[in-house]
RNA sequence: GAGCCAUUAGCUCAGCAGGUAGAGCACCUGACUUUUAAUCAGGGUGUCCGGGGUUCGACUCCCCGAUGGCUCACCA
């Protein structure tokens, strides 16, 4: 099978290739043994400076000048200037490096030094080619922009656009920190199916699958909660996990198909230890990822030490939009009042839906810093506690942070009658047409029945900390492989 | 799913009243033994996203399609 050139820049490096290969070199090297780093080399520059070091990386920049050529090799931390001299590595060896181009891997041992310029270099003895490259990069002035082509070929972002790496060297770092902040807190880390026979847990339309031993359809999963409860009930008491989530919805800046989420649940504990546990984290975290608790993102500046303001969903939209809802009681009063305001609202919406509308329209945009909002509607609330008080509200939260949800979580709902009722009332939803509404869970029913520990639990959408943290405007600048339409051919 | 915008060399981008295309980097040839966005002398390497249409003639105008971006809708 023989590789086609697609343009003369490719045709001219497989030629090279056969070159290199009827010169009796393997284009395709083995193990190499690397000693330092580029940036082990230029931190330990003192101690370094004459001593013999080996290093790899990729050949970012060429200077040729006839007898001795100076060029950059970059490798994971960053890159560093080799200076290779006719008289030091032979014949044999600079014509091999002057049949490199920029893109090829290679092997180094040589000499630390600094030029007559300052600059740190390794003065080349010895050259090994480990990879031919035989596609050119993208330019070295101005990278790669094309967002397209940046999402598709991730690779080529990572080589030439440094900051893009740094992105997910600090999202490792976050995940990083909320594991040990979870596992210091005694919270056991599980791993429960993504294939679910029903997908629950959330309002989102699910993917399918078909498993062909059993010859049934299976859900990806939508949410971690259901499982996760049934954990509580084994008696499990704090367990996190942290996965990939899959939901049939829109793409957009901040909606990937596939998502990382995080959920906790903590027994005997109920919806304000979990504020106090989000804070808490948020802020460990962003003191691990990035330094700091007062970060900046798209130009707002946002301080997320702890305590957050906390209010309630009534309180916030009497304080954004002017409606008090405690002198709205029915169903017609809220449309009423919401219409006003410029919402379309249909007639027959419960009152909680109209509630969340106005929210969501008036309240949530303007969340700017870091805001716990409280006691949602049991409308669409229907895995959350009631509240005592007042029943048709729930002991639910939602975090904001730059005007978008960061994490939800409740006093779970552990009363499995009124929880049968609650999976009754989506099934009607469901029946009426609306695809995002939960499905009846008996398995689950089942579990509750045993008896599950009052609980407190919460979900945190990973990517938006990151992007929050990293300073992202869009979702796909914190996963690396964002789902795309396959390019056509 | 809807609206708007974009798609030209490997990459980043110009271009046009409709007369078959240009720059920088990269690349090729030559010079150069401490340069660094090396320099100097020369060379343009192209399915102007794809398919139709209008026209003597289309990268340019019109229609359809593809992919992406932004905004909106759904959602976290």
């Amino acid at each position: 099978m023989k590789l086609e050139a697609e343009n003369d820049l490719m045709a001219v490096r497989l030629e090279k290739l056969h070159q290199l290969q009827e010169a009796g070199i393997e284009p395709y090297g083995g193990r190499f043994e690397v000693t330092h780093s580029t940036a082990a080399i230029r931190e330990g520059f003192e101690e370094l400076e004459g001593q013999e070091v080996a290093l790899a990386g990729r050949l970012r920049a060429i200077r040729s000048h006839g007898k001795a050529s100076f060029a950059d090799l970059q490798d994971r931390e960053g890159r560093l200037q080799l200076y290779i001299r006719l008289d030091n590595v032979g014949p044999g060896i600079y014509e091999l490096f002057q049949k490199l181009d920029i893109g090829d891997i290679i092997g180094v041992r040589g000499k630390v030094f600094r030029t007559h310029r300052g600059e740190i270099s390794v003065e080349v003895h010895q050259l090994t080619l480990l990879c031919k490259s035989l596609r050119p990069l993208p330019e070295k002035w101005h990278g790669l922009k094309d967002v397209d082509l940046r999402y598709r070929q991730r690779y080529l972002d990572l080589i030439v656009n440094p900051e893009v790496k740094q992105v997910f060297i600090t999202r490792a770092r976050i995940i990083r920190a909320i594991r040990s902040f979870l596992d210091s807190r005694g919270f056991l880390e599980v791993e429960t199916p993504t294939m679910h026979p029903i997908a629950g847990g959330a309002a989102a339309r699910p993917f399918i699958t078909h498993h062909n031993a059993l010859d049934i359809d299976l859900y990806l999963r939508i949410a971690l909660e259901l499982h996760l409860k049934r954990l509580l009930v084994g008696g499990l008491e704090k367990v996190y996990e942290m996965g990939r989530i899959f939901r049939n919805e829109g793409i957009s800046t901040k909606h990937n198909p596939e998502f990382t989420m995080l959920e906790l649940y903590q027994a005997y504990a109920d919806y304000y230890v979990m504020m106090d546990l989000l804070e808490e984290m948020i802020a460990f975290v962003a003191r691990e990822a990035v330094g700091t608790t007062v970060v900046t993102y798209q130009g707002d500046r946002l301080d997320l030490t702890p305590p957050w303001p906390r209010l309630t969903m009534l309180e916030a939209i009497k304080k954004y939009s002017g409606l008090d809802f405690d002198q709205l009681p029915t169903a017609e009063d809220a449309r009423r009042a919401a219409i006003s305001l410029g919402l379309e609202i249909e007639p027959g919406m419960e009152r909680g839906k109209i509630i969340n509308e106005v929210f969501e329209a008036t309240v949530e945009p303007r969340l700017i810093q870091p805001t716990f909002i409280l006691d949602y509607p049991v409308a669409i609330s229907p895995l959350a506690k009631r509240k005592k008080e007042n029943p048709g509200f729930t002991y639910r939260f939602e975090a904001f942070i730059a005007g978008r949800e960061l994490a939800n979580a409740f006093s779970e709902l552990n009363d499995p009658i009124d929880q049968r009722r609650r999976f009754e009332a989506q099934m009607a939803e469901r029946a009426a047409g609306d695809e995002e509404a939960h499905m009846m869970d008996e398995d689950f029913l089942q579990a509750l029945e045993y008896g599950m520990p009052p609980a407190g639990g919460m979900g945190v959408g990973i990517d938006r900390l990151v992007m929050v943290l990293t300073d992202s405007p869009s979702i796909r600048d914190v996963i690396l492989f964002p789902t795309m339409r396959p390019k056509e051919e």
